[in-house]
DNA sequence: TCCATTAACGCAAATTATTTGCTTTTAGCG
DNA sequence: CGCTAAAAGCAAATAATTTGCGTTAATGGA
């Protein structure tokens, strides 16, 4: 199960890494996804099969750890002046995002992955934008809620219902989004949570 | 990615369906779940290989159709007397459930399958058995929120959790208990969702 | 009850994927 | 610049998957 993580950085073995990162992305672009074997990727990235077999072992976390770099936010949330304003568009696209069918089958190869650290990542990354919607409001003066108290109330809620089969409307999303900050300026902080083993 | 469904209902068929599901069921207990494979299965069930193949297409397909069996409910909540006491104990037996390693194995197993049929009908059970605690609150004159509701506060931040790497403590647990509790009966019914097409 | 129909199964051969032992290349470092 | 070992390549061995075809038996109608 390891991945990229603890490999030499350098030359060829980071240059077959970029190179079976892309042909596994253009795969996924171009064929069913039922469809890509390990032999296939191979032969697209230029490079035998038994280099990722012993790499990354199974399918499966090779997809896990090509989704999880898709997933990685590549921009700041858009500053609209408020907090309202600012969660709002956030959460709004990223409900987009990760509805469309491609955020959906990258959410479910980080999560059938036997490794759990990319989806660990997938969190921490979300996290991390909210933490930036919440500093520019605090620097504005604004109240805002606890990190935890958006995750649980706005997006655990939205990824759910796309993992188990209802689509989120858009009423709903903001709905979401008016409860958090409704509850904020009324409730308490939350204790946190304990790390999990496995 | 026919399962079970639309399939002789009588006789051998229905044999050997049973007997590849507890062959799983026997393996997954017995050793890794990464070494558990197709032929194993076969030899184990005492059937040949390619009726699986035929029948489920591939072991992800196999192992989310007995997972979702056994995720399926076997009792009803229990009774405490008020809706709070019956909504606090049906969650933290969920969470316990769900949060344990074969809890998370089988969910995993669920969500790892093309066909998220099976993904839905667990959403399915889990209403079911909010549904089933909303009733009697109603039978009791008691006010209880919608299901909707209880989903978002209470059964999806704790499935995010359990799935993105943090296991919720007890103590959060009754605090979603608690503040999906207060907030509905401030707050009004929300919108439906639409189901997912793909 | 018996027969016709056909879905589902078993078997075995063909194909394809995965593992493994060994050799070659090359990144990292003194 | 040369040493060392991690990572890659290659090819043979093993294991999984697919497929064609004959057999069994569930279902439905006479």
């Amino acid at each position: 199960m390891p991945a990229k993580e603890n490999l030499r950085p350098g030359g060829r073995s980071a240059r077959v890494q970029a190179s079976v990162h892309n042909a596994v992305q253009s795969l996924l672009k171009s064929m069913d996804r039922a469809d890509v074997t390990i032999p296939l990727i191979a032969a697209e990235a230029g490079v035998t099969p038994s280099t990722i077999y012993r790499r990354w072992g199974e399918l499966q976390e090779l997809l896990a750890d090509v989704a999880v770099e898709r997933l990685r936010p590549d921009m700041l949330p858009i500053d609209t002046g408020s907090a309202r304003g600012d969660l709002e568009v956030w959460t709004e696209q990223y409900c987009e995002e990760m509805s469309s069918g491609i955020g959906r089958d990258m959410m479910r190869d980080v999560l059938a992955a036997q490794d759990n650290a990319n989806a660990c990542k997938c969190d921490a990354f979300t996290r991390e934008q909210i933490a930036l919607i919440a500093d520019r409001a605090r620097d504005r003066g604004e109240y805002f809620p606890d990190i935890d108290a958006v995750m649980d109330g706005v997006v655990a809620p939205i990824i759910y219902r796309i993992l188990f089969g209802e689509m989120p409307s858009i009423e709903r999303v903001r709905d979401l989004v008016t409860n958090v900050l409704a509850a904020a300026s009324t409730r308490p902080p939350r204790p946190a949570s304990a790390p999990i083993s496995g």
